[in-house]
DNA sequence: CGGCTGAAGTTGACAGTGTCAAGTTGATGT
DNA sequence: ACATCAACTTGACACTGTCAACTTCAGCCG
């Protein structure tokens, strides 16, 4: 028998719904009736915890930043001490992050949210980057501009992870480990 | 009095009508039905030219590309002959591209295009490629392994577009000049 | 305890969408 | 003139997002 649904947390269940759907059927798959279906409400049910579509999809974008946070921090945490070590684990954990669930990888990075309020993912969004600024900050910023560097580390990883999820590296030379192309970063006398 | 539709290119007037669409109205916007009335064809004429929707997304991008090419063949073109001044030119051109016309920015570079043949854009993503390799020869490969620098650089400034597109870097420091983030990068001997 | 209120569901409808099937039209070849 | 074929058209269907109106249940107040 089926929880009442004024008996559970139905945004909650939506939310979860839609990130099941993103990882077993990909991006286009991800409708409101599909989540709703998903989580056993009405297909209307979603307009009473968000703005339509969009504000679903920013609020499983915000839950997916949250994911993507935890799996950066953990593999920093099992890098060691090492600032080096520290920085090529969670450009390694993005690019694995973006190869397992490609279409949740696509909402928490590549979409705009027009018309809907973005605080949650914002809020989401700050947090994933102040971990890649700590991790940036032992090394020396590029043209002694403060926020260089994780900028430069930032572009230079999801760049990475974009093309070769949109299937623009086949055919080319395939690039070289993330270690090597963050060779170049000095840390700070 | 329109021209009938037997007497003109219908492929072309609906790939057209896909890029005016994706630059007034954005990607979402984009749809079969929507570029088949500003072409002045009925919904179901795309069907005999494209592999439904993805079909036709395919060979817009396809034609995107062409454009992206053209445009950074010209900004190189017009930086002279200094290999750094001419690499530097080409990511402006492409951040450029991608700020100027970011529904087709996407469609050409960020999506995947399954269960639809991808010659027309793997040949025209081939002649974009080509040129950014051009430009990266004068450079030293980064860790030794040919095709690195042009990968290092597509990954850099793709994801910097990416970035700034879905407004990911608001709040955040600005990120340097491509000058500044490619400065690390060393003519061959 | 009964009544009221409000939140949060539901059902149903509508317009837009992609795709498919069947019919129509016009050009071409014999 | 007739047959054939390419390429369009019309119409239909299932799915979609959104909206309006209705229903249900919990909580509050007298």
């Amino acid at each position: 028998m089926d929880t009442p649904s004024h008996r559970r947390d139905v945004r909650a269940d939506l939310i979860a719904a839609g990130l099941a759907i993103l990882d077993e059927r990909g991006f286009e798959a991800m409708t409101l009736r599909a989540c709703a279906a998903r989580a056993g409400v009405s297909h209307a049910a979603p307009a009473h915890h968000f703005e339509g579509l969009p504000g679903l999809r920013a609020a499983i974008a915000a839950e997916g930043f949250r994911r993507f946070t935890a799996t950066i921090l953990e593999e920093r945490r099992k890098a060691g001490e090492d600032p080096r070590a520290r920085l090529e684990a969670i450009c390694e954990g993005y690019l694995r992050f973006a190869r397992a669930q490609p279409g949740l990888f696509n909402l928490v990075f590549n979409l705009t949210f027009e018309h809907v309020s973005e605080g949650e993912v914002e809020e989401a969004g700050g947090a994933a980057y102040a971990v890649l600024a700590e991790t940036c900050a032992p090394f020396a910023p590029l043209g002694d501009s403060e926020g260089s560097t994780e900028a430069f580390v930032w572009s230079l990883v999801h760049g990475r992870a974009c093309l070769e999820l949109a299937g623009r590296f086949d055919g080319t030379a395939a690039p070289p480990p993330m270690a090597t192309m963050l060779a170049g970063l000095r840390l700070r006398a």
